[in-house]
DNA sequence: TATGAATGAGATTTCATTCAT
DNA sequence: GATGAATGAAATCTCATTCAT
């Protein structure tokens, strides 16, 4: 609960007016993420719109990285939680993913801001971004775990949990983005949140809850085994 | 080549002079946004990487953007081509796929500078990444063309074509940034082409080719039909 | 004993429990100039430094330039009374010297943070310089009559007591600051106390304790009384 | 002559007209600095002052520091050129003396500016001070030379030279300093070039050419020989 | 065509000091 | 006496782009 340990000054608000200007920094940087873009917005406006001075701002934050890394850290805080509650719950692999997935677009949504703004600061700042890749190395984790209990009941035999997981998790992140933040591809088609879901989880399900002699395509012209794929020439 | 209609000067380099200079400003451009990043690079660091003055490249280009839009153009261009040559050649699908899918990994990875440098420039620049999208949707059409086919097969029924097209084109470049611009995630695991080309696929491939009779989880649980999914919340 | 006329609020800690943190202030100051200079220092570090808050600051003093000129009050009464004591015990002159200048170097190297404080806030600080000059003239005043005193029994004969002693205590000063605050000159030299203040007091005896009739080389060349230098083009 | 290796972007003013901006530059530095003294100096002043774009600056000058820098050298490379003239010339040690003391005043007196300007940035900056201590110990060389030499002839026998030479030049240094930078110690006296350079002149010739049998109030007193001097307690 | 000098708006950050509690 | 939150003015440096030569 940004109580980041990077960038912001040591203990940070000790009373209770100084944690409520915090939470008014935060709530204003959001709205101006939203609103211009991590890039493009200036602290100026920020202090503005939280009706504070600019340079109180540096009271609780080191710059403007640090308050998008605090609020980044929030997000993936509750993901994680969100994501991890069915699975906790015992529900069936796929309905937990279903959830899991939905916990993701909807959490997406109602935190655009930051998300828009940690991949705009991951282009422009390598530091940011390795930070950014060491908290997604969660997620990803987490993901991988799933495929690795799948695999365990014979499903997706050969198929690398780790990579899997991050190419899986690199196509509901960016796709979000491009629904959410960017206003989608500029193709003929309807969206909702319940389609947008909906399309995710069945690739993502029949991506991961196959078999071998599963009667696909692949089966029948013998790529069903993963390591009698064609040559990548790379 | 570099015969975007926006941001070039209206002929463009007559002389056999100037197009060698033009030629020095791309592949200058090239290296320094491969090296600095897109937003990061200097108009003065491309000049001095092509042993010219600043001055002289705005006889070539209209902007910094120009010349990115130049590029982009080059490697939608040869990637379309790439990726539709195994179709046109009669390939099985599945077999397509991989050659496509292995055609995007190498193109990115040799096209990484320019590829970087349009991700930039779609978070920062509006307009841009209006016109980017453009670029892209007509690969997201040709995927969803290619699904389609799919489902004329009984392949993914209630899949709806453009939509995971989008998903799975997501998934593909974003994976493809990840691990060849940013240096991957922060997890685990060994990387190399023929093993991230065999993970794309084998997860395109089980995305896309599947029937409903599968004895997959989702069948067991009476998810397979698309439309029997719990509802998503977001 | 920081009971300067400039920068204290009127009283000035009435109470036991006020004077205590008066000191703890103006410890905590030295310890902050002495770390990080003057102009650099942060009353926020001071009052860090003090274990007290910044607003508390100034219920004893006006301003950070007000500590400082309290301190430089009490180190010129200091060295005022140390560089008198061996005169008024009436020992001979040039062995007074020699434990003035000693007395000036140790004293130097202990309140070093307020004297390198107050060179600094002189450079950018007209009105402060104004102040310290004139309570450097009291040293000056008493090195002049010191010289004067040697001008009765024939020394130094021509010799301009007050400009000599202005640059005498330019010689002491600086040559204090460079070995004490700055690391000393970048010879290759070895130097201890004892040398130090030797080699002070060597050049100083010298330079005021010669007659007219010495065999130097200034005699020798006819360069002996001080009117027959050669012009100074200036 | 401002071709220093530091702080200056690589080549510098290739054009005519960029290296008459250099010395707009220069010149405006010095007059601002001269005004305001450095610390004060703001580069939207020097700018202006030349009649440049304060953005211009930045083509000849990485900051206000490496304008400093290039005119403290520029200084220093005249300063060791004039002083040095006379023992070419093999005039008398003692008129040579003469002759290097009046060039010091009057050069530092022409070069003020960015003497007082070192000084200021010698007290912030712990990096500058460094190069500056470099600077400053050719000159200490220098003076250590003509120590030795004196020496070789008989005088000042036990002198540490390059101590002394040290204390000679922070005599000369931060007389200058204090009478053309500060306006002078507060003690009543008139001062005119000739006054001043001859007063430096008489202090450090009998500083430095004595000789042990000379008839001083040292020699009376037993400490004529530097080893015999008191304890020094340090 | 080529050069490189000139522009200038713009935003981040610092920190001594005040003051309500 | 003590606290610490709030203030806000101020100045450096960047860099895409233009234009005279």
């Amino acid at each position: 609960m940004a109580d980041s340990s990077w960038g912001l000054p040591e203990p940070t608000a000790k009373t209770r007016k100084g944690q409520a200007t915090e939470r008014l920094f935060l709530d204003a940087a959001r709205r101006v993420f939203a609103r211009d873009g991590y890039l493009n917005a200036k602290l100026s406006d920020i202090a503005l719109e939280a009706g504070k001075s600019s340079g109180s701002f540096y009271n609780y934050f080191d710059s403007k990285q640090a308050v998008l890394t605090a609020l980044a850290e929030d997000f993936n805080a509750e993901l994680l939680e969100l994501a991890a509650a069915p699975y906790r719950r015992g529900v069936p692999a796929q309905e937990a993913l279903f959830e899991a997935v939905g916990a993701f677009w909807s959490t997406y949504k109602r935190r655009l801001p930051e998300l828009a703004g940690v991949f705009q600061a991951s282009m422009t700042d390598e530091a940011f971004a390795e930070r950014w890749r060491a908290i997604r190395a969660q997620g990803i984790t987490s993901i991988a775990e799933g495929i690795r209990v799948a695999q365990a009941e014979g499903y997706a035999p050969g198929l690398d949990p780790l990579l899997a997981a991050s190419a899986l998790a690199s196509m509901i992140e960016h796709f979000c983005y491009v629904w959410q933040a960017q206003g989608g591809d500029a193709v003929d088609v309807e969206i909702d949140d319940e389609k947008a879901v909906r399309t995710l989880w069945t690739l993502w399900c029949h991506a991961v809850f196959w078999r071998q002699e599963d009667d696909t395509g692949a089966g029948q012209l013998g790529l069903g085994r993963t390591g009698d794929a064609p040559r990548a020439e790379g």
